[in-house]
DNA sequence: GCAGGATAGTTTCATCTGAAACAATTGCAA
DNA sequence: TTGCAATTGTTTCAGATGAAACTATCCTGC
């Protein structure tokens, strides 16, 4: 068909595209807060901000509350063990399992950083209004589903 | 001091562990598209799009418009010279840059990826209403100003 | 009980990744 | 000029990554 055209696609404009440099920006910026002061990765980081609540977990319930896959978690958790930030007991009920809870060092790593992280985020949406704050709250949770949505079906 | 706590990390309510889920998600979900079909990665899809406009452009603009670093947009070009996606024509001007143009192969990868890509941009964002859309639009631009401030800053 | 399958977690392997070192070329300044 | 820093892009190396295979334990139906 004459004058048939392909859409154009504006990278700087895609949603993707404009999302993935957003989050790799503020990671990489979150991960300097305790990267080289710490020595921990964000993988590291992550299970102790979830086991930072006091909770204990096992490996399964570490990797569905951080959006991890199980591959992850478990070499986070064996580093973890060897640099003494947590402490992993098997279940008596299920040998399978292992409940995880950070030891003092750990949870002394997350008395730190948390706060620090907190403040990012503070800083970051800094620039936006309360109602925007709550928007963007909203437009996330949105996308997530609707992201959550498309992932699984065709 | 007596009754002192840490403030509380709720992971899923972080602004930076949210947009790095749904980022992933979404990024995941698009590289289905084709990485499976074409057999091309995500870093060479970011080539193909910034070339597909038509424009010929060095590697590093093409690093610069992708928000790429130099290393993967380097490794991107020469798997992409081998199978043959794009031109690549040493300046005369000056011989350290070189130009790349998409090929006829690659510019019918774009063809059919951009379409895709773009309908999957629609459907995600069915979800919201055009004002949403629209301040979706806004927080973003706004959040990735005020991350590359505080990325640079201490 | 016990065979077959499900579940929790680890390991293997091939690939990807980023930092730093490197090579090639250019521009600038003495 | 000519030497030295800056720029463009590539390569190297050590560690990270994900898919798939694997181990160990548990559960279910017979």
């Amino acid at each position: 068909m004459a004058g048939m055209t392909t859409p154009d696609l504006n990278l700087a404009r895609f949603l993707p595209y404009r999302l993935s440099v957003l989050s790799n920006t503020i990671s990489h910026t979150v991960a300097r807060l305790y990267e080289t002061r710490f020595g921990i990765t964000i993988p590291e980081w992550r299970v102790i901000a979830v086991l930072g609540s006091g909770r204990t977990m096992s490996a399964g319930e570490v990797a569905a509350a951080t959006a991890m896959e199980r591959v992850q978690v478990s070499r986070a958790i064996s580093r973890m063990l060897e640099s003494g930030l947590i402490l992993r007991e098997t279940g008596d009920r299920d040998r399978r399992r292992a409940d995880l809870t950070l030891t003092a060092k750990g949870r002394a790593i997350y008395t730190e950083i948390a706060p620090l992280a907190l403040a990012y985020e503070t800083r970051i949406t800094s620039v936006l209004d309360p109602a925007e704050v709550e928007m963007l709250d909203r437009l996330l949770a949105k996308l997530q589903l609707q992201a959550d949505a498309l992932a699984t079906s065709p």
